[in-house]
DNA sequence: CTGAAAGCGCTTACAG
DNA sequence: CTGAAAGCGCTTACAG
């Protein structure tokens, strides 16, 4: 049919002399105005459909000041965490009307910047963001400032007044460790994580478990790499060479378990009968993975639902009080440890 | 500062006024034109800075028809596979000055066609699309119609004219298989997989190199199911109750590999020493997996960053003939198989 | 090299 | 319930 080259686009005004109307009448039927009697409405429809009419939001928007895109900020989609919290979020924003507008930064501070300029041109109608490692606190001051509502995600950017949605870092690692404990193991490791609030987070609930029980807090047992596979995997052969040998690990999260669970298979060992290891984030994977394994439950995909929700709200009412919202962390126990 | 709340936005009128030029020398120098001499540009952007100015991209685009928006639409984020995609794209993207609009459609036909009606209707610059399962073959010549450059991405949608980027599935099947066969294995699996142009073009590869060594296709032996974790987990099992039972299998890809890994853990069977294992997909995860697994490398990452490519290739010319990218399978062996 | 003017496609009071 | 008019913030010829 009627390719919309670059000849004229049909608008409105095309539809309103089809359905001879004025092109306010149009408008009116297309945001389903109560003023329009219904047999008036299926008219005008009837005509835009016939014509080969399509809505030009960007114009509508321009005008009447408002906007359905959301940008969605994040910047390790190769952590399927991430990329769960991507779904939820997306699902949400869908679901109430929004496109997002998604950008990926691979923890680059400049990128994010651009990309956050970038949304603001485009006129985002509010942003959510797990922020790069190294942003500065005082972005959301920034962002507050250019009239955009924001949530900020996973990780909190200091103890500012803003919107938040994650998890109890602390709590959950707490509760894995003190699982280990329980099981009696004294010499425990912990693999992964290298820099940012969330690892400071989850290394506390790890301290205040084993000073709980009276276990000295062993420096030695404390690996850092990148929070990824092979950080995993390097940071577990590290540990398996102390002496005297620890016996378990809680991980900073799962992806970093996986790349343990690989080193310790390299070794013929096996978490769960050789070694207890503990996740974080229960991400999909970690229901079967070999051996299948016991993590902390943060739910990914209803953390990015919530965070959506939260903006939803603060965009419906921008005077409403912060919100902070942290999942619950559930155990969930497997086999590995 | 100041805070654009409700009050009217600083637009190119005042960056006019305040730099003591008309609107158009503003506009001019936004773009960057040559017309302007450098100290008038110079006062204008520190003008504009002073005040507050932000571009409005929407005004911009309207104006000038055009637009910096492309929509990346995929369906199974939960996938690395289409993570690593998706993280090629929007780099190669955001590169060219682009913004993503991103939707995640889950399979779901309905979903995709109204989040492809919304990126219409936004004005995106043109689609980048892996269609979700049971899509028609006719999209591609609506989307033409509309006006719009789509990239059809990983699953093709019939033998129509349009711009892809894939891989060799055959090939790449052909050549795991191939290598099983080369390794002594005659009793092989294939699982995974239920439907859709990706499974057939790699049953075919699977079977062509079965026929090459005059090996059976034994109907018994391919196990369909999801093409995730779990479908990887439950057919391995299946299959290792077929007797006589099978010392090998390839797998639809590197996700239901994962699984299939589980489910020989599980019965204390390690692959690459009790039965051989194939995946198809090189997902970063594969070479940190319990074991690491032998598969066949079609490079995400690149094959997002193509997609991207033959995209902005065809914007900026329309008229360029169709292109049909496929990456060269090339077989990577770690320890599975 | 710079200014005045028209217009992109819509929405929103305001009359009638 | 419907029409005429102004305007969102920009770009693009067109004069000068």
């Amino acid at each position: 049919m009627s390719k919309s080259n670059s000849t004229r686009a049909v608008t409105i005004l095309d539809v309103a002399a089809a359905a001879e109307v004025s092109k306010s009448t149009v408008s009116l039927v297309l945001k389903n105005s109560p003023l329009i009697p219904p047999d008036t409405a299926e008219r005008v429809r009837e005509a835009a459909r016939k014509i080969g009419y399509v809505y030009n939001s960007r114009a509508g928007e321009l005008r009447g000041k408002t906007s359905k895109t959301i940008g969605v900020i994040v910047n390790d989609l190769t952590n399927p965490f991430f990329a769960e919290i991507l779904v939820g979020v997306e699902r949400k924003l869908v679901e109430a009307g929004y496109i997002v507008l998604m950008a990926h930064t691979s923890e680059d501070v400049d990128r994010q910047d651009r990309v956050l300029r970038t949304m603001r041109e485009q006129g985002a109608a509010g942003l959510v963001l797990c922020p790069a490692y190294g942003t500065p606190r005082s972005l959301t001051r920034d962002v507050e400032g250019w009239g955009m509502p924001l949530v900020v995600m996973v990780r909190t950017l200091g103890p500012g007044k803003y919107d938040f949605a994650g998890a109890d870092n602390e709590r959950g690692i707490y509760a894995a460790t003190r699982h280990l404990i329980e099981a009696g193991h004294t010499r425990i490791g912990f693999i992964g994580g290298r820099t940012g609030v969330v690892l400071e987070q989850r290394l506390k609930g790890f301290r205040a478990a084993l000073a709980e029980r009276n276990l000295a807090f062993d420096e030695d047992l404390l690996v850092p790499a990148q929070p990824t596979r092979t950080g995993g995997y390097e940071t577990m052969n590290a540990l398996l060479d102390r002496t005297p040998r620890p016996t378990a690990a809680v991980c900073y999260n799962d992806v970093v378990a996986f790349g343990a669970l690989s080193a310790l298979g390299e070794r013929g060992m096996r978490a769960g009968e050789d070694f207890a290891l503990m996740g974080f984030d229960n991400v999909q994977d970690a229901a079967l993975s070999n051996p299948p394994l016991s993590t902390v439950d943060i739910r990914p995909c209803e953390l990015g639902e919530h965070a959506a929700e939260i903006l939803l709200g603060r965009i419906q009412t921008p005077g409403r009080a912060r919100q902070t919202f942290l999942v619950e962390p559930r155990l969930v126990l497997r086999q590995s440890g």
